[in-house]
Order: C-alpha cells, then sequence, then structure tokens
DNA sequence: TTCGTTGTTCGCAAAAATACGAACATTGTA
DNA sequence: TACAATGTTCGTATTTTTGCGAACAACGAA
C-alpha cells in the first residue's frame, strides 16, 4: 500500500468518465458533438426531467470542463469546451487502445 | 417532453462510462489493458482500500462487462471482457470524434 | 413599472455509491 | 482434521448523486 497511488490523468479520467456517466449528459455531449451548440431551452423540450434538474447536468458538464456557456440574452449558449475535448479524447484513446 | 428520449447506445455509454468513474476502476482497467490479466493480490497490494471495497470495484467492472473473472485456485485471474471492451471503444470513438 | 422569458439556486427527499471490518466460503496443504 | 490463503458477502455508516418544485435573478418588452 502506497500514498499516491493514481496518476493526475487517472484522477482527470475518471472525472471525466463520471460526468458521462448519465444518459441525459451522454445525450447532451452526442448533441454537441454534432451541432456545436445548443440552448438550455431546446434540451429541455426534448428531455423528461425539470429544468432545475437540466440545469444541474449542465452545471456538472461545466464543472467538468466538458463544455462553456455564453449569454447570449435571453438565453444561454453552450458549447463543447475544445480544448478540453481534445484532451478527453487522448485520455480515452490511450485507455482504450490495446 | 417525450417518454423514451435515450438509445440503447446511449445509455450503454453512460453504463460504461459510469463503471470507468472512479480512479481505482481506471487504474484496474489501465492495468489491464496493459497486461491482459491480473490477480485481486496483485491490486490489493498497490491500492489504499480494503479488500472487501477492492472486491466491490471488480464487481462494478464485472456488472458493467469491462471485465470478468476465472477461476485459478486459490485465485482468481481477471481479463477485460474483449468483445465490450470494443464495444466500448466503439461508442467512445463515436462520441469523441468531431 | 409591470410582465414574460430564461435559467439558476435553495431546500428537501430518496436513492445510489463508497468504504470498512467481521464473518463466511472454498480449496489446497500440513 | 485443522490451518492458511484467497476472495466474497453482510451489515453498517457516510457521502454523493439525482430529482423535484418553489423562489429568485436578470433582462428585454409592453
Amino acid at each position: 500500500m502506497k500514498k499516491e497511488v493514481f496518476t493526475d490523468d487517472q484522477k482527470q479520467l475518471a472525472r471525466i468518465a463520471r460526468a458521462l456517466g448519465h444518459p441525459v449528459r451522454v445525450y447532451i455531449m452526442e448533441l454537441l458533438s454534432q451541432q456545436s451548440c445548443c440552448y438550455s431551452g431546446d434540451l429541455s423540450d426534448e428531455l423528461p426531467i425539470a429544468k432545475s434538474t437540466l440545469s444541474q447536468h449542465l452545471k456538472e458538464l461545466k464543472t467538468a470542463g466538458l463544455i462553456q456557456g455564453e449569454i447570449e440574452v435571453p438565453k444561454i449558449k453552450y458549447c463543447i469546451n475544445q480544448k478540453n475535448w481534445e484532451l478527453a479524447q487522448d485520455l480515452f484513446k490511450n485507455l482504450l487502445k490495446k
């Protein structure tokens, strides 16, 4: 047994994976990877959850660094955080390659 | 608002991502992707968690279909579930590509 | 100013995840 | 038959996640 057993990459990968660990959040990221941006209202129309719940999911994706929001009164435009999304790609590619 | 909003792929991807959403489990999968198999005892030596906790993590990876165990008395040999691992690769590749 | 639109935050409840040690099961060995 | 080695399961406690509605905040329009 050691003290620091996990690398930063392992911890970062776990954080990202956890952020993707819910169908609502997979749905959002899939949408954003296809159409570059979207509004919370669009999602709210399509997803069977309360808007407060949706807001929490968006917040988690933001906290994990996967998306970012830009105010576009009176809405908020959500986009993928390109830099971190590429990092996620690298981390997963590295893990998934045999 | 609809009734069935999530595809099977989205749900499966969320399940896999969730299984990878903990540093211990990332550690295990990383190890297994490098060396094809390992024993619980090896992991127990390296990870700072109780063996019962480790057992639970292994069980989760098994439930998610990412690994499989084979009895090799008096130990259990854990390997990647190749078929599902490739499925995971496909799902992530699909999600992560821009 | 009052209203409508958009979305967040708060307070709460229920469920799931995480972790531990003790007890148990299995099997080979002394 | 005892004992040791290897893991799992059980019981419990704590923390985190998920979800909702109500209330709130920001801002443009009537």
